[in-house]
DNA sequence: TTTAAAATTGAAAACGTTTACAAAGCATTT
DNA sequence: AAATGCTTTGTAAACGTTTTCAATTTTAAA
C-alpha cells in the first residue's frame, strides 16, 4: 500500500492541504465541522504525519540525542531507561548512540548527532576530565552532561553531590560504630573520585573516625577488577579496619570476591559500604549497602534542563546537583 | 553562529548547489580539482550536512527504530548495545523506545517509530504471543523481532533454538552426575518456555534422567522474584533431585536466595542451571552455570536481516535460529 | 579542423509538511 | 444595504537536500 499523505487526504476532503494541516495541529483557525470530519478521513485512511517533512520546516525534531559511554552498563541503562521516559513524556524520542567508554567515539557520535539536528544532546560522558572538549565542535546546541561532576567548565550539567555522600557515608559508618574504615578505590583523575573523598575526610575529621586509602592508581575506569585487586592487596596485609568505604559499587563487588576467597565474611568480619546503588547491588546474595545515585531524578532534571534550553527558557541553571541517599542492605553491621 | 547549508558553501566555492551535493556524495561524475576545492571549503565552513533535509528527498532516514519491553534489563541492554553497534557500522542510528512491558504502549511506539519514517523496526517484544499483532499496523514497514520464540506467525525474526537448549542443559547435568532433576519456572503462556522445557524433557528421556516440574502459574513475567517463591515452595518439601534447571537466570537468582535463606549450600547441597546468561549471572557471587544465549549474534543477525529487508535483497530468509551454548561457573558440581 | 563522445556542470523539480498572506464567507453593526 | 470585523479557507513560498535532464565544456577520434 502506498503511503497516503496530506494532499491525498485533502483531495478526499476536498479541501486545501493547508486546510488538513491546521485540522491536525489542532489550530484554532478552522472551523470545528471541517476539523472533525477532516480528521474521521486521516483515521480511515490511516495517515500518519511524516515528522521528516515537518523536521524539515519547522527547524525541529523533537528528538533528543543520548551519547552514552555504555548502554549496557547497569547503573547507565537505569538512566537512560528513566530518561527515555522523561523525554517520551514530553513528546521527545530518544537518539541513543553509545560511545563505549572511547573518547573519540564520542566526539563523532557528538557531530553525528548534529547532523542529525536533534534538539539537544544529553551526555552521559566516557570519562573524567575530558568531555569539556565537545563544546567546542557547536556553542548552539544545547548539551546537558550527566552524573560527572565538571569542573572549571561552563556546561551544563547534573550531577549528584558528591561531597556529601562522602558525608553520608562516614555518618553512616559511625552511626553504626565504625571509627576505622579503609576508604578504597579513589582514582586521582576523578573529580568524582576527589568529591566524594573529601566529603568522607570531612565527615572522619569532624566525627573522630580514622580514615585510610587505599588508591586505585591504575587510572583506567572502576570495574570490580580493580576493587578485587585493591581488595585483595590489602586483605594480605590488612590494618585493624573494620569497614571499607568503596568509592563505587562495581568496586565493591570486587571487593566482596576477594572477601569471599580469602574466607572474610561480610558483614561478620567486615562491612562493607558501596557508592552509586547499581542494579546488582539489591541482588540478595550482593545486598550491598551503599550511597545512592538517585537516578529518576537526574534523568528527570537532565530532560528538564535540555528542555527549558531548548525552548530558551529565561531560567537558565547552568547546572543542578542532587543530594544522594543512603540505602542500606546487608552489608554493613553494628560493631 | 547561522547554520550553514549547502547554498552557502555553493556561493563561496562559486559553483551551482548541485555540484557540491555531487561532491559531498563522492559521486563520479565531477572533477577531481573542483571536488577537492569544495570539500576543502566545507571543512573550513565546518558545514555539517542535514540529514533530515536529506531524508526527505532520499524517502529513507538511516534510522532503525527499537522498541524493546525495557532498557534496564540485563540480557536487553546487552542486546541493545550488540544492535547499536552493528547498526552504527552499516551507517545507521538507534532511536530506542521502551515499551515497559506494555503491550499497548508497544504498539504505540511501533506507530511513533513509523511516522518517524524509520527505514526498519527491530523489536524485543514484551510478550509472549502477543507481539505479532503489531504487523497488522503496517505491512510495509521491515520489521523483525529478536529474542523471542514467535509462532503461527510470518513475521521476521531471530531466536536461539530453545529445544536445542534444553537438550544441552540436561546433557550437561547427565554429564555431571545429576540424574534426578527439577525443572522449575516453566511459565504455561511462553512459547520459549515450552521449547527449552520440550528440549529438556526429549534430552532427559534419551539419558534416562528423570525430570520433575515445578510450574510457573502465575504467568507474569519470570522475575527472580517468582523464581524465589517457587524455590521456597519446592524446598519445604523437596524430593531427592540433586539440579534444578530453571528456565531462565533471573529465576534462578531467586532460587539462589531461597536456598541461602534455607541453608542449603549451592553447588554442595543443589547444583543449579541457568539459561539466558544475563550479566548478573557472571558475578563470582553469583557465578551462575546457564545455557547462553549469544547476544552479539543475535544481534548481528537481527541487523543484517533487517537491513537485507530495507535493501530489498533476495534471500528472504524468514527467520533465523541460533545455537545456544553452555557457560559453565560454579553452581554446578560433579555428583 | 571538425565531429562525436565523454565528462563536467547548472537549472529546476521534487520530497511532505507548515505558515504568512491574501481572499472569501459570514455575521454584526450602522 | 453597505460597511466593518471576524472566522474560515486557499495559494504559494519555504525548509535543505538529491536527482533528472539539459547544457556546456573537455577530450578523443577522424
Amino acid at each position: 500500500m502506498e503511503k497516503v499523505t496530506i494532499k491525498d487526504i485533502a483531495k478526499v476532503a476536498n479541501v486545501s492541504y493547508a486546510t488538513v494541516s491546521r485540522a491536525l495541529s489542532g489550530s484554532s483557525e478552522i472551523g470545528e465541522a471541517t476539523r472533525d470530519r477532516i480528521l474521521k478521513i486521516c483515521d480511515e485512511m490511516k495517515y500518519i504525519p511524516d515528522s521528516v517533512a515537518r523536521s524539515m520546516v519547522k527547524r525541529r525534531t523533537n528528538i533528543l540525542g543520548l551519547v552514552t559511554a555504555s548502554i549496557n552498563n547497569p547503573f547507565m541503562s537505569e538512566l537512560i531507561e528513566e530518561i527515555e521516559i522523561t523525554a517520551r513524556e514530553h513528546g521527545y524520542n530518544l537518539m541513543v548512540c553509545n560511545s563505549s567508554y572511547d573518547v573519540e567515539l564520542e566526539k563523532r557520535q557528538f557531530s553525528l548527532l548534529l547532523g542529525r539536528r536533534v534538539d539537544g544532546i544529553i551526555i552521559i560522558p566516557v570519562g573524567h576530565d575530558t568531555s569539556a572538549s565537545l563544546s567546542q565542535y557547536s556553542s548552539d546546541i544545547p548539551t546537558v552532561y550527566v552524573s560527572e561532576s565538571l569542573q572549571d567548565t561552563n556546561d551544563h550539567y547534573v550531577s549528584i553531590d558528591n561531597v556529601v555522600g562522602g558525608k553520608i557515608g562516614i555518618e553512616y559508618l559511625k552511626a553504626k560504630g565504625h571509627e576505622k574504615v579503609l576508604y578504597l578505590g579513589r582514582r586521582p583523575g576523578s573529580v568524582t573520585h576527589k568529591l566524594r573523598s573529601e566529603g568522607a575526610i570531612e565527615a572522619s575529621a569532624s566525627l573522630g573516625v580514622r580514615l585510610q586509602f587505599q588508591d586505585n592508581e591504575e587510572g583506567g575506569k572502576s570495574s570490580s577488577q580493580v576493587g578485587y585487586q585493591l581488595a585483595k592487596k590489602y586483605f594480605e596485609n590488612p590494618s585493624d579496619n573494620t569497614a571499607i568505604f568503596c568509592a563505587s559499587d562495581a568496586l565493591a563487588i570486587g571487593v566482596m570476591q576477594a572477601a569471599d576467597e580469602k574466607g572474610i565474611r561480610i558483614p561478620e568480619d567486615i562491612s562493607i559500604l558501596g557508592f552509586d546503588n547499581i542494579t546488582f547491588s539489591s541482588l540478595p546474595r550482593i545486598g550491598l549497602t551503599t550511597v545512592a545515585q538517585r537516578k529518576k531524578d537526574m534523568a528527570e532534571a537532565a530532560v528538564k534542563m535540555i528542555l527549558d534550553m531548548i525552548q530558551g527558557s529565561e531560567e537558565d541553571m547552568k547546572n543542578q546537583i542532587l543530594s544522594p541517599v543512603l540505602v542500606e542492605r546487608t552489608s554493613c553491621r553494628e560493631v
